[in-house]
DNA sequence: GCAACAGCGTAAAAAATTTAGACAATCATC
DNA sequence: GATGATTGTCTAAATTTTTTACGCTGTTGC
């Protein structure tokens, strides 16, 4: 069976918290859980987290997700590798675009599903960027740079920061 | 003023399409209009367009956004430069999600409000612009996958596909 | 029509970078 | 305290990039 490693949930809520520890449990090796965002950073110092699910409002009776959104963009800061699953008692669209936007892996909205937050989880745990070589990442920017300048060489060359004839040449060397 | 080129609205209802003609024409110097997805893959073989709203629901009775969701692939297969953004009359925050992470640039419910429709079309289509260097990209990449592989340069360079020494060499120039 | 211009394809030499290979110094861990 | 992995550094050889340059094609303006 693969490894799912550590699962890092933030809920202030400690029904929710115990009732996704159950639920987790089974899928994750080791289950963390923290009823407020104040520490996560200095917790991930610590630890070697896979995974984030927090949910986006901590301050009581404000449900713009304001702080969660915060919180994000905090985490992503410091961990730019680690993917977080926002989850939410709002089905808010605009909530959840932000969310996206700012690179949450996912949004969920309660009541969850279990087996369906699992699956999430576990789809997020694999899509996790495996790193591109350099090399593959070049090409790709340099097909976009181009297609961008409708083939305009000289300019795709300039905005790259290289000369027209290394362009030349790295196209030839992807055929 | 900005130049914020042609936009392209797919939408099955003409009066829409006429109210976002109106709203839009201040903003764009070309507005295109299609009823159907259809003919948008070869409409931008011809078309120099700058970005796409492209509406969910084209099945009569069938309000699932898949088919929107298919369009957005397609146009972005084809296309990967032209930002896409989603519209919809059914506030689902699934679709909303599935639809960002298809790559689509925003997402929104109808009814809009111009203003804020006009002020996030403008937002794509200033972050579709910039294009980065090679070195840029190349520097953030190198220091997420470091972060990946908490600081092992080994690991990180065997990865990135280049030499412990090379990997060494450009950290070196980074400061 | 034609000059001026922008862009392409190519080339050769010079400059810079990357590689392979090596080695002592740390660090981790068992 | 031995063992293996990793780092920091170096050299010489291989490779890539830059520089500079030339002829060619298509477009634009007059």
């Amino acid at each position: 069976m693969q490894n799912y490693g550590t699962i890092l949930v933030i809920d202030d809520n400690e029904a929710i918290l115990t009732a996704l520890k159950y639920c987790l449990a089974g899928t994750f090796e080791k289950v963390m859980t923290l009823t407020s965002p104040e520490s996560v950073i200095s917790l991930l110092e610590q630890e070697d987290v896979n995974i984030i699910l927090l949910d986006m409002n901590f301050t009581l009776g404000v449900n713009s997700g304001q702080d969660g959104l915060l919180w994000l963009q905090a985490i992503r800061k410091h961990h730019p590798e680690i993917p977080v699953v926002l989850i939410t008692a709002y089905a808010d669209v605009s909530l959840a675009v932000r969310g996206l936007k700012r690179g949450a892996a996912d949004f969920i909205t309660k009541p969850w599903d279990n087996d369906e937050l699992v699956r999430k989880l576990k789809d997020v745990h694999d899509a996790a960027d495996e790193v591109a070589t350099l090399d593959e990442l070049e090409a790709e920017h340099i097909r976009r740079a181009i297609d961008r300048y409708h083939g305009n060489l000289t300019k795709a060359a300039e905005v790259l920061g290289i000369t027209r004839q290394t362009l030349y040449n790295k196209m030839k060397k992807l055929q």
